[in-house]
DNA sequence: GTCTATATATCGATAGAC
DNA sequence: GTCTATCGATATATAGAC
């Protein structure tokens, strides 16, 4: 479809010189179009959104840029690399979004609010959660990627301190609850554990606002460390 | 270290044939070892344990094997079916650890235990909770995998419903929530949000169980459909 | 400094011999 | 049922054109 490949006549020619082999012959995308980096991740975005995280490769970028295989590796050391600066973008989409929709009010309804928000998100943004999450990369290896990350949780830290003033490790046992809570309906969503379409997005999203709620009412089972098994 | 090549010689004998097919040059793993499909699930398991299941290959498998790189491929149509095959033996034992672990009991007990043997699982079990969750299966080209799960999900739906007589969508979304909230709380303790070691997993198991006990009290907030928004 | 051309190595997968 | 041989695609590294 895209980029056929016309010309395989002069694609090479003669390592030497390569007569008119760029300017003559205007063929499509000659582009040293200034920011092949920004070109790359748009792209990117485009290709997990067709045909998700697991498919998608450098070469196939390269292709629907119109440029060498390599020349990526001018602006990422690897594929991973490229993801990665991808995940920091979701990040901060992200981070924005929970801001906005986490208007002032009571703690647990910012509670709910995040986890609303973190997992309409996944459901609007899939390309874009997938390489937050569902690409596998070390954050060892890209610390930027939680640099990016640190509104999207102090969203969740943040009322929880409120709602457990007394106790700063409580709180952090109800934030990353309630966090976990969201990404796991955010990820059975992607999975199709909850249905396909708006629908199941919607079911999702409320559920884990739902159990946002309910975990802030029960905030005193998360304040107790360990066990908490028995009732 | 494990299954260096040697011969194990009487293997599989010849069941008919191979008169010195083989014999005359021993080189080196000769084997028609029987039950190269049995030995593929194991290396997967070993490999995807040392690697995780990104990096997994066919070829390696083969290599540790001492077999082909295409004699896997009479057995598994390619890479994604032997994962699959792999995720079938670990919805399985994911069955049975949630069954054993989740005595006769009260109903929000039971609903704490299905969670906590859930996270536990993937705990105890990295490289088969991959395969079953990290590998990016269509679920629906390996309908078998969810067969397999069923008895997982029941222990998830079978408290909910008892908690809930009247209602069994309510009972539904009861269930669903807890259980994408254990999910939630083990994917991200893989992802070593939790830290690491045992001590990360203690954390995760212990809160995953206290939010199942927190969700099955809050269950009114969850019997409401749609929104549920509203504090 | 950006990209092309090219080479190597590995992987997934298929065809055909034994 | 396994091996040999092979193909196509990919990741990655290098040298050189502009």
């Amino acid at each position: 479809m895209t980029t056929p490949d016309r010309e395989p006549t002069a694609a090479n020619q003669a390592p030497g010189r390569l007569p008119g082999s760029r300017g003559g012959r205007g063929r499509r995308g000659r582009y040293h179009h200034g920011d092949l980096r920004a070109a790359l991740i748009d792209t990117t975005i485009e290709l997990l959104s067709e045909r998700g995280v697991h498919d998608f490769s450098m070469a196939e970028a390269s292709r629907r840029l119109g440029v060498a295989v390599a020349a990526p590796y001018r602006h990422f050391a690897d594929r991973d690399a490229l993801l990665a600066a991808v995940a920091v973008r979701a990040a901060g989409l992200l981070g924005e979004r929970i801001e906005r929709e986490a208007g002032p009010g009571p703690a647990p309804q910012l509670l709910a609010a995040a986890a609303r928000a973190y997992v309409r998100f996944a459901a609007d943004q899939q390309p874009l959660f997938q390489a937050l999450v569902g690409a596998g990369l070390d954050k060892t290896r890209y610390p930027e990627i939680e640099e990016a990350g640190r509104r999207s949780i102090q969203a969740f830290t943040s009322p929880a301190a409120t709602l457990l003033p007394g106790d700063a490790a409580a709180a952090g046992r109800l934030a990353s609850a309630v966090a976990a809570t969201a990404h796991g309906h955010a990820v059975l969503l992607l999975d199709g554990a909850f249905g396909r379409g708006e629908r199941a997005a919607e079911v999702a999203v409320g559920q884990a606002a739902a159990a946002a709620l309910a975990l802030a009412d029960g905030r005193a089972r998360l304040a107790a460390p360990g066990g908490t098994l028995q009732g």
